[in-house]
DNA sequence: CGGTTGTTTGAGGACGTTCAAGTACTGTGG
DNA sequence: CCACAGTACTTGAACGTCCTCAAACAACCG
């Protein structure tokens, strides 16, 4: 592992709940993946081989149907880790991942991941924490999906994007449209549609870049059940 | 716990996995609740205050929209546990339980239950491994909603229920049709009309009984991304 | 400059929902 | 045993949301 890369990794929810020394052990040797943008990690039916650690850039998690379509399932950033129940319980893998921008992963053999587990109860009690909050990021995607509009899911969106309780903001998007559309689990052309019926609301969308006039006037709209997702590594 | 409650209490994963000491340590002087259906256990926004182990009986998990609609996430039975996440966590559960049918659950307050995880490292290898299943079913979901119609999802249920590998099938539906209705994301009225479009490929349904004529005829409508959703304890 | 890729807009259609009505069960008391 | 109410289930019609398909437009890059 290069020293950048050990940087990142040292700001990992891994790194830091295990400790320095469970942290070699559990890492050395383990390659590094510098990947551009559209290449895939796992593919869904493959058996499990690799834990998988985003040092940076950005993953998808995406089901395929039986006649190719896919869907987002979520998405990961820098500091988690993914696919760890498929290397648990030694299944094969539910989803194809691919990232969405350059990225660069830490790949760990799942059979020794594994055997960590079973040796490293700070290990352990990590994953537990890792995966309860995964369960929650997942039961917030199903609430989403299934009681709110394409339009709500586009305010939730816009909200997280924006830094909390101004008046006003200027949102970058962090990535292409279709990509965001993807995430939202509508396709590019809803969400052009979404974001034109914003616009009667103060949401002025310019390429890359979004104003919206007054952030309380959206968050009313939605107010409820959106709940807070959190990117980073913290627990929330 | 009395011996009835002590005996299903026996077969859950979480006594074979952490052994009759820790499994009695945990669960000494808490309640089993004996509950009719309909029975809420937990409410959405509530903090965390006990894991939820069912003896027996079928527990939804229910999100709420903001204007009072609801929505079944998915469904647990007997030997599961259920909202370890928001207890592990220290956060508000995020979802509403409701017994589908009388049911009998053992509490274990959540402070006790998060202790436990610090102490015994058994008991946390448990609970990575029953939160990675509950990922992975949780992820089943998501993909069931997202790329099958509800005509997919109901043959999916069906053959679930089937006795596998059977020519014909004569399966007894659980519950209540408007619950299934719930539990697999659709209306009654859809449901109805999803078992009516079934009739033609030889899927007689009168009252709680279904008559399948060929399941290997139904099986190859949605092959390839149905995935098996075990049911009961074990790991699948 | 053309070629490629991403975004917008429009028309049409599929799927599932809601609302409303009608039909079939289930259990109760007479 | 029947009549009855209450609940569950079915069926129909109208509607809404989002998708598909198709075309125009914009932006980017050689």
């Amino acid at each position: 592992m290069r020293p950048a890369d050990r940087e990142l990794f040292m700001r990992t929810e891994l790194y830091r709940r295990v400790g320095p020394e469970v942290a070699e052990r559990l890492t050395r040797d383990c390659p590094v993946q510098a990947v551009q943008r559209g290449v895939e990690f796992t593919r869904q039916g493959e058996m499990a081989q690799d834990v998988h650690v985003i040092l940076s850039g950005r993953i998808s998690l995406v089901a395929e149907g039986n006649d190719g379509e896919e869907t987002v399932i979520t998405t990961f950033g820098p500091g988690e880790m993914f696919v760890t129940p498929a290397a648990i319980l030694e299944l094969p893998y539910l989803v194809t991942s691919r990232t969405t921008t350059r990225s660069r992963v830490l790949l760990i053999p799942s059979e020794r991941f594994r055997h960590a587990l079973q040796a490293e109860h700070a290990l352990a009690l990590m994953i537990v924490a890792q995966l309860a909050r995964h369960w929650r990021l997942l039961l917030t995607q199903i609430q989403d999906l299934k009681l709110h509009s394409a339009r709500e899911r586009l305010i939730g969106y816009l909200l997280r994007e924006c830094p909390a309780g101004a008046g006003s903001a200027s949102v970058r998007l962090p990535n292409k449209r279709n990509v965001i559309a993807a995430e939202l689990g509508m396709t590019p052309e809803s969400l052009s549609r979404a974001f034109r019926r914003l616009r009667p609301l103060g949401v002025e969308s310019r390429g890359g870049k979004v104003e919206i006039a007054d952030v309380a006037r959206l968050a009313v709209l939605i107010r409820g059940t959106q709940s807070s997702k959190g990117q980073g590594h913290e627990a929330g």
